[in-house]
DNA sequence: ATGTTTTTTTCGTGACACAAATTAAATATG
DNA sequence: CATATTTAATTTGTGTCACGAAAAAAACAT
């Protein structure tokens, strides 16, 4: 009967977490938990020295009687996280503080797109103590690192199925980084660290199940049901990119036919233009973006058709899932290549009609760290479940 | 604090009803509950009339020493569940006991297939009726009804947004139900409760995720989670048929263009073979696809695309979910038109291909009563918490 | 008959959530 | 300015409950 304790702790810490400040009763009131016990269980966090009290309580409707509620809140410098996104050709990497205020960050170029899971394990140790030593932090703080890689992973396992970042297929990369780090590490898939970004610090704050679509080179989908995030049987689920739009359809970087990322990634746009020879510019998406704004009708079309495409997989998504909330994440140049407001009106015509409020489709431009701060907020849950669970073990 | 002992109770309860004849001491490892709290429990459960002793214990390696073990089981004459499913044409009922055996199968005309709610009511209470009656049961003890109906249903509220059986939309028709009928109704989509029915009595059994297609008229889908019914914010989701395909695909019945139905539906397939004229029977299913076995390459080539379209749906059901399973659910008729070899290797074509097995993809051919005892097992599952609720509540 | 073995039950204890009572810390009031 | 009032937090005592240990039960072994 250890786990009463531990799941009361839980959605203690959580109540205070996602309230930021919050005084003992409302905790009790959230969480319906009585105030006898929210009164030990934050005392116990109190001593453990993962929650401070914060003296006065501005936010309250000053003036009023009673004894005042003195609020608590999540300490910052209990533990320091890292959150960081093995890309194409950079290594990014932000220090969190334990309520996830950024502390630091740092880029590293990643010099080779494929290493030996060895030397990439070595050069994680390395870009992470550059990182701390750069914003005078030993690497001993850390508590815990999140990692997030392209490919497919299963996050359970830390275990590495394929990614464009490791030479090999099938590794067990967990182990390989456990090897050369201090601290535990916790690697997942990026499409679902997005996922985890915007229920932290984004879009998804306060929901319980939503989906994301992030669209960048490629796209793709973060599932959150219940607050968790879908991962499926062998961790590899949720490839919304090789989702098949059409049989026998456009030739796909994975080898495939009619996948959805055929069609609506970079490379996918850019051999569309490519056909038309001189006459329209295909060496990057930007210049053929810009050549449709200033009106070419033939780059409009490519835009256009690639606009219908992703709308035909957030159809599917929605009819599949019936979710409340889609946000469509990513930086801000990829994203304004879609018509948010078009997509939408695509969205809303070929989705099974009921007689209830669509899903609400948001879409939320981030800077390049959102990656990195996915992944840190990843191996925040992560330190906290095991805190929380060590206070246990010490009780006993 | 009730809570603990009820949880208690259900992992108890459920032990038993998924191991049939458990003794004590195995439950209490199945849990990983003490011997002592399962003691207690059962013999709460059992003064409580759920559960009853075996009193031999055959299938134990007989001859061993100490005491023996007595097993345990699920009482099946505690209740009497009735399981109902409206159909295009008939409404099938089946009455189960409590651990699921069928005690009386009933099947009524439908005599009109829309109908206003309140007249649907009355007639599910009358057919209801009949029922008892001919299986020599009266109405007074059945203590639930589970009813399946075609459309999109929100089983929470125990509300239709519509439903081909309806003649108006978005009905309370819980509510209506309830003013007829004295026991509490347990309404869902068909398709959701086709999985109830694997995971009670079919190929889902054990298993705590995965996915249910069915084959008839169209194509449904229900998903299961962690062993719950995936039902979506709004309770419509799984709406796997009108998933596209195509874009500005064949025209299917919900007035949308490429919908996977509008491929793979009967209706999709008459009217290829309608186009034909005279040379090809488009009268229906069953002569078309004789007509294709007997040799005919343009009927062949109507089934090989729909085949081709279903196993498109299913891959982007593969890639999205990543499930451990796959069962395809239908009566013999629909699913022969598939031939399931050919689809799963045009599935195995075409998944995100990982160096893990792949999911599993049965084919389960069931009787017509498939829906009415899915219906049956939903409505056991929903008495069974009642009941156990009530057992807290009478404690205190 | 008397051990052995295994299952089940009983008993005593400790954890713990909670209601009620108490204390703390402020404002309102006469 | 003392006292009441109000609200938050804490303390106390109690009941529930899961569990380990011990006992009892029910078989077989010798």
């Amino acid at each position: 009967m250890l786990d009463q304790r531990e799941s009361g702790r839980h959605q203690v810490f959580e109540a205070i977490r996602t309230a930021q400040q919050i005084a003992r009763i409302d905790i009790a009131k959230r969480t319906s938990i009585s105030p006898a016990t929210v009164t030990a269980i934050t005392s116990e966090l109190l001593s453990a020295g993962l929650i401070s009290e914060c003296l006065p309580d501005p936010t309250a409707g000053a003036g009023k009687r009673g004894r005042p509620r003195v609020a608590l809140s999540v300490r910052g410098d209990a533990f320091l996280i890292a959150g960081m996104k093995i890309a194409d050709r950079t290594i990014t990497i932000v220090l969190l503080d334990f309520v996830g205020e950024s502390v630091g960050e740092y880029t590293h170029p990643f010099p080779q797109s494929r290493m030996e899971p060895d030397s990439l394990a070595a050069l994680v140790h390395d870009v992470l103590q550059s990182a701390c030593a750069t914003n005078g932090r030993a690497m001993s703080e850390v508590a815990g690192l999140g990692l997030a890689m392209a490919g497919l992973i299963d996050a359970e396992r830390n275990f590495v199925y394929w990614s464009p970042s490791l030479k090999q297929r099938n590794v067990e990369f967990g182990a390989a980084l456990a090897k050369r780090l201090p601290m535990p590490v916790f690697l997942d898939n990026d499409a679902n660290l997005v996922a985890k970004a915007e229920q932290h610090f984004g879009e998804g704050r306060g929901e319980t199940d939503f989906i994301v679509i992030t669209i960048e080179q490629g796209v793709g989908m973060g599932i959150v049901i219940d607050n968790k995030i879908y991962r499926g049987e062998r961790g590899c689920g949720a490839e919304l990119a090789h989702t098949k739009v059409q049989l026998e359809g456009a030739l796909c970087r994975c080898g495939q036919r009619g996948c959805l990322e055929a069609y609506v990634g970079d490379y996918a746009l850019l051999r569309e233009a490519a056909v038309c020879g001189q006459d329209i510019p295909h060496d990057s998406i930007a210049t053929l973006y810009a050549h449709a704004k200033s009106g070419d009708p033939t780059a409009q079309r490519i835009f256009e058709r690639a606009g219908r495409m992703l709308a035909m997989g957030l159809v599917n998504i929605i009819n599949i899932f019936d979710p409340k909330l889609v946000i469509l994440s990513g930086q801000q140049a990829s994203l304004d290549v879609f018509d948010a407001e078009q997509l939408r009106n695509w969205v809303k015509a070929s989705v099974v009609q009921v007689d209830a409020p669509l899903p609400e489709i948001v879409v939320h431009r981030w800077g390049d760290l959102m990656w990195a701060k996915g992944a840190a907020a990843y191996a925040i849950e992560a330190v906290t479940r095991l805190k929380l669970k060590a206070m246990s073990r010490d009780a006993a």
